[in-house]
DNA sequence: TAGACTATGTATAACTA
DNA sequence: TTAGTTATACATAGTCT
């Protein structure tokens, strides 16, 4: 989705891998968060980035 | 996204609930993946169903 | 029920500043 | 860099099986 097809795969690229990384997991994060809403679901996630990071998400239903 | 837009909010009807929660759940994992893939990342994530079924991803990294 | 279709809303790859 | 734009690929809401 975007201008071009991407294969899934590593991206070779660290800065890419980055830009990537960023706008992915905020898309990641707020399905996540409407899945829990929309569904009444319960739902964890956590992510790691290469460099260590963490994010996470709850829901308490 | 699909045939109309929706509310961010809980879904009444527990049909529609319990469709949009298969279809959601699949989409959202299927993008979980992806990002550990593309981006190197680590990723848990774990789903309740409203009826306590029990959905989970680990990537290995 | 669960699966396929498809029109349309959304996420995002590539680009620009 | 990091933030904003935009063309396009993708996800999915409503529908029909």
């Amino acid at each position: 989705m975007g201008r071009g097809k991407i294969e899934i795969k590593r991206i070779d690229n660290a800065t890419s891998r980055q830009v990537t990384f960023s706008k992915r997991r905020s898309g990641l994060f707020k399905k996540a968060k409407e899945l829990a809403i929309l569904c009444d679901a319960e739902v964890g996630l956590i992510v790691f980035s290469s460099t260590g990071r963490q994010y996470d998400f709850a829901s308490t239903r």
